[in-house]
DNA sequence: TCTGGGGTCCTAGGACCC
DNA sequence: TCTGGGGTCCTAGGACCC
């Protein structure tokens, strides 16, 4: 039996721990740049603020109806989601932490009635972190995300714990739950299943396996294993490194000049190769992508270009160097843009590494000044020392206007009770 | 004015090997 | 008439997730 515990509106619930005035009141949470609202209380839902909203067009309607808005605060979120997890690891000896607010949890072997366990790690999770979570069983991690959802759209008959099998009663949910919120089936599988007949979760079960694969690849066939209670999907318990590191952001005004954009990809280098060195490997591979506003009715543009680096690195200074050499390639000038980005895409563990000839690999010297400079970052913060490349205005950032404090984070935001 | 960011997995087809 | 069989690796594109 598995378990998937999901935090209800979870940038939502973060702010609402520390600003209790927002209990029962409607809260968004945009995406970066202020873009779109990506996190919504059951109450903003009410009022119609869809998933995914550009908030300049719902600036209006959350005006009107006092919605709470905020910026996305990421330290926060990230902080209050290591306590989730740490709690929810209490639970349970297996658990796969699936998204910055979710977890599965497995169950095997445990005798002991699993509703009441569920109710009790609800329980203790809001009372060691404040944050609401609801929680879905099930045989089989499909089953366990289905009832999570039922669990949701049914707080007041659930109480927020739900619980799914393969037997008569259950059918009877799957008959109502269409295709489409599957987990695992996403718009254009919703579309050809649609058209074959195939509305629901119960239809879905009931079809012929080989037919589905055909149609929905090996992807589909374990989904419908899933549904009957064949588990297919297994728990992910070891923290595999990253096969691709991204780092990306829109600009949050319009950028024209060559150098602004050498100015922000430095700093994305600087961002993903810090996450490189901390899962301890390299890339023998870049992309740098550069982009302008495809909303926005101006000459557009797009582009990357991708260098290959024959013995890895994963040296800011290098992987800046390179990049620039890309950006080269690829930029022309007069063009709008709006966002840039850099991707390191072949990823290797540092240990054991093939160099090369030419001593093009990174040094003992590298090594020791990467090494000097996360050790600063680390203890006084985040960008505390940075190469000159990173400039230091930095004008081109994205717009933030409504961030809460880093309550948990910084000790300077630590909040204050007279 | 204004529309996010970061990931994974699967498949088909090409190129290559013996 | 008729031209093998078995395999790997790589890449681009598609689909999905939160």
């Amino acid at each position: 039996m598995y378990a998937l515990v999901d935090c209800n509106s979870f940038y939502c619930s973060c702010e609402r721990v520390f600003n209790p005035k927002l209990e029962e009141k409607p809260v968004i949470v945009l995406s970066n740049n202020d873009g779109c609202a990506v996190a919504r209380t059951d109450e903003a839902k009410a009022l119609g603020i869809k998933m995914g909203d550009p908030y300049f067009k719902i600036k209006e309607l959350c005006k009107k109806n006092n919605i709470h808005v905020y910026s996305s605060n990421y330290s926060l979120y990230g902080d209050m989601s290591r306590r989730v997890m740490r709690t929810l690891s209490e639970f349970s000896p297996e658990m796969e932490i699936y998204s910055i607010d979710e977890a599965f949890l497995s169950f095997k072997g445990m005798n002991k009635d699993l509703i009441q366990y569920s109710i009790e790690i609800k329980n203790t999770v809001k009372k060691y972190t404040g944050i609401p979570v609801s929680v879905g069983l099930g045989p089989t991690k499909v089953l366990a995300k289905l009832a999570n959802n039922y669990a949701k759209k049914n707080k007041k008959q659930t109480q927020g714990v739900f619980q799914i099998g393969v037997d008569k009663e259950s059918d009877e949910i799957l008959k109502k739950f269409p295709v489409g919120d599957i987990w695992g089936i996403g718009s254009k599988s919703a579309m050809k299943l649609t058209l074959m007949g195939i509305n629901t979760a119960y239809d879905l079960k009931n079809s012929n396996e080989k037919t589905i694969q055909k149609i929905l690849t090996i992807v589909g066939r374990r989904i419908v294993e899933e549904l009957r209670g064949v588990s297919c999907i297994e728990l992910e318990l070891d923290l595999s490194p990253k096969k691709q590191i991204v780092s990306s952001r829109s600009f949050g005004r319009p950028v024209f000049e060559k150098q602004e954009l050498q100015e922000a990809i430095a700093n994305h280098i600087t961002t993903a190769s810090e996450k490189l060195r901390k899962q301890q490997s390299i890339t023998k591979s870049i992309l740098i992508f550069v982009q302008t506003n495809p909303y926005k009715n101006t000459p557009q543009y797009h582009n990357s270009a991708t260098m290959k680096l024959m013995s890895g690195s994963s040296t800011t200074n290098k992987l800046i160097k390179y990049s620039f050499q890309c950006l080269d390639q690829i930029f022309k000038p007069d063009y709008e843009y709006k966002k840039v980005g850099v991707i390191f895409m072949d990823i290797y563990p540092k240990k054991n590494s093939q160099r090369d000839l030419f001593s093009l690999h990174d040094s003992a010297k590298d090594d020791m000044l990467m090494q000097t400079l996360d050790n600063v970052n680390e203890f006084q913060g985040k960008g505390s020392l940075k190469f000159a490349a990173c400039g230091v205005n930095q004008f081109w950032k994205m717009l933030s206007e409504m961030k809460s404090p880093n309550y948990t984070t910084r000790w300077t935001e630590l909040m204050s009770i007279r």
